[in-house]
DNA sequence: TCTGGGGTCCTAGGACCC
DNA sequence: TCTGGGGTCCTAGGACCC
């Protein structure tokens, strides 16, 4: 294991012997004072949903496991093993096409809780090494190390131990990527894959990037790397020979960031911000494709409230109140279509939000259309204002309450025990208007 | 091969206001 | 007459990420 990690230890531009860790910060060129550096590390869990899967159960260590639902299922790969990987199989791929390039694959279910609770151990982790820690996913952080040599000794060394912590406190393995920028860090923890830690030098960062596909930088995605060879630009090292005024032409704004990226630099946006910095979000959706394509009104209403319904309580759960509501039609053809409204009044009342989606769902569906996915998203969170309705107020208020007591039902039983939904078939629009009292139950409403 | 679910950010056009 | 300019809010769609 020590041996492992040891032998993917590399300092880009530099020649120096693994296991001689002491040795490294010699190398470090100096720079000067003015220019305020900081000391970024990516931390990039291995094949996370596989390896947390394999914590369950052992016996898909080292064999082909694909994540994300049975072979014959509609959906897509969440995670592949490295075994299946050498197939073909990769993440985003049908499921069908992974079970066709390999057949002897183990197709597990993803298991979110799991996910989730793996992902606070490795935040406890990080934030033993930093006060600043960002996670940027359920599998990947960012640190701000500026400042923690005194600690934690020279990057290399503090990437050793936070890589060897990581394996005791989580059984789970991760690649660490070191550099000036978030940019740096994140390409060179990719790089670094499987199990491995690279540190970027200061000042070579253009050196580093120079020979990798456009592909490799953020935010590069098929689109814009197509858009990019026909410019000629295949490299990172391309982007440099032209203009920033000229990419800023043609790709707008991220134009200039990309010219920015090639040298290294975090160049605007989210990538410039503090590490750790506002993380307050932004949305909050819910949505779900059906097995079978359907235009059964009844079916598609009673999905659009269960949607609601998780939407309403995360809000609950985050303390936010929505104002801009939005719902997501996707037909059998794949066409999707999104229908926005925004309220005079934030809101994070299931029935407030049902309400306006269905609204938008009778306005929008072209009737006897098959559809394959519904979505529903709230956005364009604010601090709940008084409207100076007392009646209206205290009866907003009382829903509030039943529905957190609901909240709390479904922690205990389970999220089918409770719904609003239940008995949707016939007449289920006085109940919603009904007083909450009725709530409780194994999802049996009372009349 | 038939394409999940949860997000973020950007663009562009129209409405509306001053 | 035949036409301003800026700012902000809202909506729809799309690229991208894990």
């Amino acid at each position: 294991m020590y041996l492992s990690v040891l032998s993917w230890l590399m300092a880009f531009g530099h020649n120096h012997t693994p296991g001689r860790l002491g040795k490294i910060s010699s190398h470090r060129p100096v720079f000067p004072m003015s220019t305020f550096t900081r000391t970024i590390f990516h931390v990039d869990m291995d094949a996370f949903f596989v390896s947390v899967e394999e914590l369950f159960n052992p016996e898909l260590k080292g064999k082909a496991v694909v994540v994300g639902g049975q072979r014959d299922e509609r959906g897509v790969v969440s995670a592949a093993s490295y075994e299946a990987r050498k197939f073909g199989v990769h993440s985003a791929m049908p499921l069908r096409t992974a079970a066709k390039l390999c057949p002897h694959a183990i197709f597990v279910n993803g298991h979110p809780d799991r996910y989730r609770e793996c992902s606070e151990k490795v935040h406890r982790v990080l934030t033993s090494f930093s006060p600043q820690v960002e996670m940027a996913s359920i599998d990947e952080a960012y640190l701000d190390m500026t400042g923690t040599e005194r600690l934690h000794g020279p990057p290399l060394r503090a990437a050793h131990l936070l890589h060897q912590k990581m394996k005791v406190e989580t059984q789970l393995n991760c690649s660490i990527g070191i550099g000036i920028s978030r940019l740096i860090a994140k390409v060179s923890s990719a790089r670094a894959k499987p199990n491995g830690v690279l540190w970027i030098v200061p000042g070579q960062e253009a050196n580093f990037l120079a020979p990798l596909d456009v592909r490799e930088i953020p935010g590069v995605g098929k689109v814009t790397e197509q858009s990019l060879h026909g410019l000629g630009i295949r490299k990172v090292g391309d982007l440099t020979r032209f203009e920033e005024t000229f990419l800023e032409e043609r790709f707008g704004k991220w134009g200039l960031a990309l010219a920015g990226k090639a040298r290294g630099e975090d160049a605007g946006g989210w990538f410039d911000s503090e590490v750790g910095a506002d993380t307050d979000p932004k949305s909050i959706s819910h949505e779900h494709t059906y097995n079978e394509d359907t235009a059964s009104v009844e079916q598609l209403e009673s999905t659009l409230m269960r949607l609601s319904e998780m939407v309403g309580r995360r809000l609950r759960e985050g303390g936010l109140h929505a104002r801009t509501l939005q719902l997501k039609l996707r037909y059998k053809d794949f066409t999707t279509i999104t229908r926005a409204h925004t309220l005079p009044v934030p809101t994070q009342l299931d029935t407030e939000i049902f309400e306006q989606i269905r609204l938008l769902f009778r306005k929008n569906w072209r009737a006897g259309t098959q559809v394959r996915l519904l979505g529903v998203q709230a956005s364009s969170f604010e601090a709940q204002t008084g409207q100076g309705d007392l009646l209206e107020d205290g009866r907003r208020r009382r829903w509030q309450q039943a529905l957190s007591a609901a909240d709390r039902l479904r922690d205990k039983f389970g999220e089918s025990s409770v719904s609003l939904a239940s008995g949707l078939r016939g007449g289920f629009r006085e109940r919603i208007h009904e007083s909450p009292i009725g709530l409780p139950g194994k999802g049996k409403p009372r009349e």
